[in-house]
DNA sequence: TCTCGTTTTTATCATTTGTTAAATGGTTTC
DNA sequence: GAAACCATTTAACAAATGATAAAAACGAGA
């Protein structure tokens, strides 16, 4: 997806606020199993999917947990390094080879200041994530884990192609093998 | 909490900025049991909480689901007509008796689009908010029952006292059955 | 095509949680 | 203080999920 689609699905700009953000973005490659994200580490950057996959996870014990999958026209964001220029908690690992684009948070943060209309962009972003995690929550705490995969089926059919298993059954919060039989039951 | 604590927890502004902001909030009282915000209504306020503790939550089949509680200094917001102007699909009921603060979605919009400062502090107010939602999200996610209710109890003690254990069950995604053993076991 | 390594499924048993119903405890009202 | 009401706990059984191990299916290279 390109970058000025992105952007204005996000929140529509003027041509000159549009070119203040286009200008300090840049595209880039990375290969498949690359880890963009590391955890415990301060990230500078932030990204748009242009093509590709992606997931965050994180350590329980010994296991990692992917709570999070990214593909074509989503953001990659570290929370805690964006809004409290902190240590993250995540791993990003690109699930195959991604065309990215690439954006300095601190040249963002400037922008912020300097440009109401992108302060606003920037608004809307974290207001559409936010409603996005508030339908994960809530879709975690209501639904059943079977209810949770054919849900997760339908807004994305073709994850199940893309993602392997393990990695959609802890993003179910579950374990593959469970995953393994509430798809035997379903057939 | 006073609003101007408030307000500069989540970014401070200047004299002007925030004259701006407060002159459009008002004070406001309900009592206990009062149903502030309606599913499937589009709501145009949002509130910040000087006194009390609300609850939001929502139907699963024939079941009240609590997904949040607010307290003292949190916002209470309906974020599908906060973002979306759409209906939300949460009802939120005040615990206890409230003193709240009120403000105008509308007034809101107005002054995000006029004030770059403003605008600053609506994005910093949902980065805030969406990095809340993630930790809640990471906890229902990694964490087993008991471990959310431990964490919960830590977070905010007096919890127990002020909300009765059913919603809180629900808050943490079990029953309220599950919950009385899961407190029998901890003893 | 064969082999090796990885992913996914299946099987078994233990643990957790759900469901339903009854018992206990506390509070309010008359 | 008794009755009525609501919140919480306990009990018993059913269902879902976890843990571990083994089998089967799949894919990438030689």
């Amino acid at each position: 997806m390109e970058i000025n689609q992105i952007i204005d699905t996000i929140y529509p700009l003027t041509t000159k606020a549009k070119n203040l953000l286009t200008e300090s973005i840049i595209e880039t490659k990375f290969p498949k199993g690359h880890i963009l994200f590391r955890a415990n580490k301060i990230e500078t950057n932030i990204y748009f999917i242009k093509k590709g996959i992606a997931r965050a996870y994180a350590f329980s014990d010994d296991n990692q947990i992917t709570f999070w999958f990214g593909k074509e026209g989503d953001p990659i964001v570290s929370m805690q390094s964006h809004v409290n220029n902190q240590k993250g908690y995540e791993d990003v690992e690109l699930l195959e080879d991604c065309e990215l684009y690439e954006l300095k948070t601190e040249k963002l943060q400037k922008l912020f200041l300097e440009d109401i209309q992108i302060a606003n962009w920037g608004r809307k972003f974290s207001e559409l994530e936010l409603i996005k995690s508030e339908e994960r929550l809530i879709s975690l705490q209501f639904n059943t884990a079977t209810q949770r995969y054919l849900a997760l089926l339908k807004n994305y059919p073709s994850i199940i192609q893309r993602v392997q298993l393990s990695h959609i059954a802890s993003y179910l919060g579950i374990t593959q093998v469970s995953l393994s039989r509430i798809r035997a039951n379903i057939k």
